[in-house]
DNA sequence: CACCGCAACTAAATCGATTTAGTTGATTAA
DNA sequence: TTAATCAACTAAATCGATTTAGTTGCGGTG
């Protein structure tokens, strides 16, 4: 490896001390001759320097680091979020490790020590919602800690999400107005989840404006590992059955799709179908589908402004971001009003 | 911040010199008597001592962080490529940093430097084959980069890469066999770019095979900024037109479609088509979509590998690791042998 | 003309590890 | 008995910055 030149050398080359080196880069010029200012300059130029951002690390006690928590990058929104994460730190030099959980709140509790123990200045995480005591104890040691996309109790205080229950509401409406009074609500358990249930309460909402009840027998749930509790053939089958599906998550989208398809239901004339969340190429699938979609690259980028800002002014006062969604009309949801 | 333990605490509990700790923490026991062990591993767990990974860092001149430089983080193989690179670097310890380059090779350079300039142990990159250059200096220099996926003259020394052109055989091969002639291959343009070519050459590779010459006119190019360079409509319209699409990308693909949806052109009935490269929700497009696919968590995994291979033997030698692709076959490729 | 104040620097300590070159005391060989 | 050997440690230098507490020399003042 080619030696580095480091903060001697451009000191011996400009003939003055390292610390007016240091003094120089740091931009702290209230005693400095032009002359010097110069020189130093001329030297670094001339030798290419650049600090050891290790070394500065060890001695500022600060990584320019931040850490991301989320439970797969690969999935459609995760990976933009990260996206919008990654272009707001790089303009801001900041640098990003990410770990994944894989939904697993073990995994979540150790990636959370591991990046304390790194020293990052901050983190960004899509919290389970079971680690919030660990979570507390960074925070009061003074590690920033900024959440996104999943609500629950207890993290509410430095959050960025998307307009859960007005985006819900709109939708809910918009399947209304097209003549729908038996709305499925498909889900997975709310639990404390606030992220969950806002959808929720969007949905309600919506039923009461038009003085349509809710049907309890119209929510419905999916779980991540188990599926569905009750099989969508098994719904429409119901004596009074949904006219449509308003599914909450992507993984319930993609589910009910093959169900559906196994069963021959087709989209929208034996049913329709609405969902939360964009789907990877929903254009091109049979029925082109309508939802509601959030906009993860937006929750990157102002999650990590919120983090900054409490990384460089310890005590900025929390603050809850909300991100509005957009609805995309395609051609999953029939008219029913006739 | 609380304070964190150092090594010098547990030094002062254990009652022996932080060289000894140092030691110990380094599996050196060559002279420690069985004592002096149990107290530092009593003393340690007391504590609940970390070693502070930014001074090693300092000292050893090893960050145990690799850097990663894609064209977007976003894709669908490239999310799960840096999957497989984020999961074998967890397993190692190591930590990864990813850099977007938005297919732009003026950034791919920047990145390249400022991962330099972090000390990261490694690079694993699929680069653009515009930096070359500054890529040999690196790798001069000690640092060990590992290619991943675009193969191009001057970076065949130690890459990972698909089987682009036995994949791209049987492609071609199982088309031949339903009858077809007629083969568009649509492609982008190759320049020196291996892993686009060898896809070519195994098309061709399978029509001689079958004594089916290659008609130029067959072989059509899109480019990501001015897209097709001949409508897919004037294709089909064309004197002896194709009676199947081949495209070779995942954006080829859904803009084909796009543009066959436009025309109101119909999979597989006016013209049969095969992609390379999964396509997300492939079974639920209209027509599920034939497609080779190839295998981009392994190809991470087997990089990384590749890579801490090389960050621990100076000189392992060069390696060109192939990655296996898989042909899942749906139902866009009409039999028109009859 | 001695003293003060200030601009313009610098020496040395520090961050928290690792590593090299010793040191110490007990045992063994001559 | 004494030197050599060796197990079991430790002191101090080092990695490459930043920062604190000086130091130096010059111009101005009474």
């Amino acid at each position: 490896m080619q030696k580095k030149i480091k903060l001697i050398d451009v000191a011996q080359l400009a003939e003055v001390s390292k610390s007016t080196v240091s003094q120089y880069l740091n931009g702290r010029f209230d005693y400095m001759s032009e002359k010097t200012k110069e020189r130093i300059k001329l030297a670094i130029q001339e030798l290419d320097y650049v600090p050891n951002p290790i070394a500065r690390s060890l001695k500022m006690n600060t990584t320019k680091t931040i850490g991301v928590i989320v439970r797969d990058i690969t999935g459609f929104y995760t990976s933009r979020t990260i996206r919008g994460i990654d272009d707001y730190c790089k303009k801001s030099n900041y640098n990003v490790l990410v770990y994944n959980t894989d939904f697993d709140s073990e995994i979540e509790a150790k990636s959370l020590e591991t990046l304390y123990q790194l020293r990052v200045d901050g983190i960004i995480i899509a919290s389970s919602g079971k680690n919030t005591q660990l979570i507390d104890k960074y925070i009061s040691n003074g590690l920033p800690i900024v959440h996104f996309q999943l609500e629950h109790d207890g993290n509410e205080k430095n959050i960025v999400v998307s307009d859960y229950r007005k985006a819900a509401f709109d939708a809910t409406e918009y399947l209304i107005k097209l003549g729908h009074k038996r709305i499925c609500f498909l889900t997975q358990d709310f639990q404390s989840m606030k992220s969950r249930k806002d959808r929720y309460l969007g949905y309600c909402d919506a039923l009461e404006k038009h003085n349509i009840g809710v049907d309890k027998a119209l929510v419905q749930y999916w779980h991540r590992e188990s599926g569905f509790v009750q099989t969508p053939k098994n719904m429409l089958d119901a004596l009074n059955p949904p006219t449509v599906f308003f599914t909450q998550h992507l993984p319930i989208t993609t589910e009910l799709l093959k169900a559906l398809n196994n069963e021959n239901i087709s989209i929208p004339d034996d049913v329709s179908l609405l969902a939360f969340d964009e789907i990877p190429m929903a254009e091109y699938l049979k029925v082109p589908i309508t939802v509601v979609t959030q906009n993860p690259y937006e929750v990157g980028k102002e999650a990590t402004k919120l983090l900054l800002d409490n990384i460089s002014n310890n005590d900025a006062p929390p603050q809850k971001v909300i991100i509005p969604s957009a609805f995309i009309k395609r051609q999953s949801c029939k008219d029913v009003s006739n």
